[in-house]
DNA sequence: CGCTATCCGTCAGCCCGATGTCAGCCAGGC
DNA sequence: GCCTGGCTGACATCGGGCTGACGGATAGCG
């Protein structure tokens, strides 16, 4: 689950990164208009925090031109002030979702997920896959009811299986969305992981489509 | 079943009215502290949800007076942050809870609910883990019965975790409840205090979620 | 005003769980 | 039956988390 901040501010940005970081996304974090326009491009983020007063090239028009080039993902902006007309430009722009400085780091994260959960055409926070259950804000996840003691890249790794019903995720992709990399990072430790999990869940939870990649069965919402 | 609602944000107050509402209060919304301070005194509510920044008459003013004039139903205060002072002082002027904004609505809807039941059995809003038990309004702690001598930050450890059921809090969120901000946030800080509250309270009663944070056992609402 | 008891942040070192790596085994697809 | 991708148990490593110790700050208190 990537996330890309985009934030000038030498408080701000690390800080929204770290809060990020804790509920379990992988964050990258941009300074500047057009690093972020480049991110934006070539990355796959599940979703962007995108602040509008920005060196280099403004957010609004770098917002515009990930919607022009059709990138998807849901971005929210953050804005100074509570200006009603940065609002609404923001709307217009293709944002998803807005949020006026200074803000609780509870909400955003709220809304942070709230965004990604839309995106993925879910409603509830909670996943059910079978007999597993994901809870994706309090970062739990029970099996028949029963809590399971998930570690950080495990439930991570259901996350992501959960954000894609019915499609099989390959190997690299997933490394890319645990880790941030796409190197060759070894699909072995996913497997490894994949291995771990099932001894957890229960087999038959995740799917392997060979040569294709994973997929949670019985995913509902 | 009545209840009162004091906000002003145009937006939160209805919201609030409305969920209350669903959940079987008949609701009075008030938005600055004067009307509310004149309705506190003529009707008779079983609960009371009272924001602390308004126009007119300050929340806390208004709660003091109502208690003053002896009026003994139970309130919850909300507040734009985690802000322990603001709780500190809320709770010396009487209220019976404390929610941080922003906040869940059922999370709401469980404390209104569990305010009017003590005050209908008169219990004190005493928050149980296992051995442990909080008293919230008290600010005291008991272990078995017998009373804790907790230091100001480990009781609002407790207290944090204890508002937070069933959920792992990392390191990071707890600086940010207790130091108010999530600055140079050194969560060895946190660990420390932990160390020293688990020598008080047992071991077992705080759980590490290694990657996630703490929780409390044995509390699940 | 100086003494003392607490409280609490910082440090440094240790421990253990989480995770990557490896090597060998297994199974699906032909 | 052969080949290749996938699965797993064993092992190594790494870093998060735990603690004991120390010292600065503050608040009684005589």
């Amino acid at each position: 689950m990537r996330a890309l901040v985009v934030e000038d501010d030498p408080v701000v940005g690390p800080d929204l990164a770290k809060a990020l970081g804790e509920a379990g996304f992988v964050v990258d974090l941009s300074r500047d208009g057009e690093d972020a326009s480049y991110r934006g491009e070539v990355e796959d983020y599940a979703v962007v925090i995108l602040d509008l007063g920005l060196p280099r090239l403004d957010g609004l028009s770098v917002l515009r031109r990930w919607r022009k080039d059709g990138r998807a993902f849901p971005v929210l902006i953050l804005s100074a002030r509570g200006d009603w007309t940065e609002k609404v430009e923001g709307i217009e722009a293709g944002a998803d979702d807005y949020l006026a400085k200074p803000f609780q780091m509870g909400e955003l994260l709220a809304r942070a997920r709230g965004l990604v959960r839309r995106a993925a055409g879910r409603t509830s926070p909670v996943i059910q896959a079978g007999r597993l259950a994901l809870d994706t804000r309090r970062m739990s996840a029970t099996l028949d009811g029963a809590p399971l003691k998930l570690s950080p890249l495990e439930f991570r790794l259901l996350d992501c299986l959960a954000h894609n019903p019915g499609r099989a995720v390959s190997a690299g992709e997933l490394a890319e969305q645990l880790y941030g990399v796409a190197d060759t990072a070894d699909a072995n430790a996913i497997e490894a992981l994949v291995t771990r999990l099932r001894r957890k869940v229960g087999a038959e939870v995740i799917e392997t489509r060979r040569g294709f990649g994973y997929l949670l069965t019985g995913v509902t919402a």
